[in-house]
DNA sequence: AATATTGTTCAGCA
DNA sequence: GTGCTGAACAATAT
């Protein structure tokens, strides 16, 4: 799940409950889940530490803590946080689990293990060794710099969107959502794209996350209309009821209606 | 049992 | 340098 609107989520939830609370202690479930630090080194850095903010940018949360450490997290395919205390039912797979001195526990899952937890210098240093592009819904970022950034790529469309150095935070099912509402095929290539359909694009970005994050990803509140719940084999086409069809795009499954869908050529 | 899976990174090639 | 494909990473669900 962890693309830009979820990880914006995870990252309001981080705030709500585990701000402002000293680490008491730190377990390493999984040591192979930091990414280059030593489960000493991590724990030594954070324990007595306290985590004072949390900002987000495409995929990655950077969490800030009163000592001036950050703590950096990528949830990979199939990672979250999860908080619980008292008697509330522990977390499945915890990989780093804090534990707070008033006894709440911020836990790190991740069941295929493709997240990553750490503790960097900076955010922007972090950025910028990563080369990450603008995040998808930076206020910066308006329809004249996204127009320039996706006609300074080539190639096909959808994995410019996916293209975390151009713009960060677009995955793979937001993506084909965005294709699907624009009805862009995700095989066009950029320069047979026309401005109206770059705006399109941009809006629909902008509609779809916007809505998602609102919603908090909810999977019962997803409009009819979306692709989303039919990015599967026998899925139907919302707007004309024709097949769904698959395609590799990017090393990746990209479910769409051929003819909602048109390639622009 | 075979196949699929929301991400990232790297090798090999055009 | 750009961009594509396929593989690898790992663990689960169908």
């Amino acid at each position: 799940m962890p693309e830009i609107t979820e990880v914006e989520v995870f990252k309001d939830t981080i705030k709500e409950t585990s701000l402002d609370r000293k680490i008491d202690s730190i377990f390493v479930d999984r040591e192979d889940a930091l990414e280059d630090i030593t489960p000493q080194a991590f724990t030594k850095a954070l324990e007595g530490d306290t985590f004072t903010s949390i900002s987000r940018h495409g995929k990655y949360l950077f969490i800030k803590t009163k000592k001036d450490h950050t703590v950096l997290m990528h949830f990979g395919m199939t990672g979250s946080p999860y908080f619980y205390e008292g008697s509330e039912p522990k977390p499945n797979y915890p990989r780093v689990t804090f534990h707070f001195e008033d006894d709440g526990n911020l836990a790190f899952e991740c069941v295929r293990m493709l997240g990553k937890v750490s503790v960097i210098d900076s955010k922007e240093q972090y950025i910028k060794e990563k080369e990450l592009g603008i995040d998808a819904l930076d206020p910066d970022l308006d329809k004249e710099m996204f127009r320039e950034l996706i006609k300074s790529s080539r190639g096909y469309i959808k994995s410019t969107l996916m293209n975390q150095q151009l713009i960060a935070g677009l995955g793979n099912v937001l993506s084909d959502e965005i294709m699907f509402q624009t009805g862009i095929h995700p095989k066009s290539k950029i320069d047979k794209l026309t401005d109206s359909d770059i705006d399109l694009l941009y809006e629909k970005m902008h509609e779809i996350c916007e809505y998602r994050i609102k919603t908090k990803n909810d999977p019962d509140k997803v409009p009819d209309d979306y692709i989303l719940n039919q990015r599967h084999e026998n899925g139907k086409c919302p707007k004309c009821g024709g097949d769904i069809k698959n395609v590799k795009v990017a090393g990746r499954s990209s479910y769409f209606c051929e003819k909602c869908q048109v390639v622009r050529q």
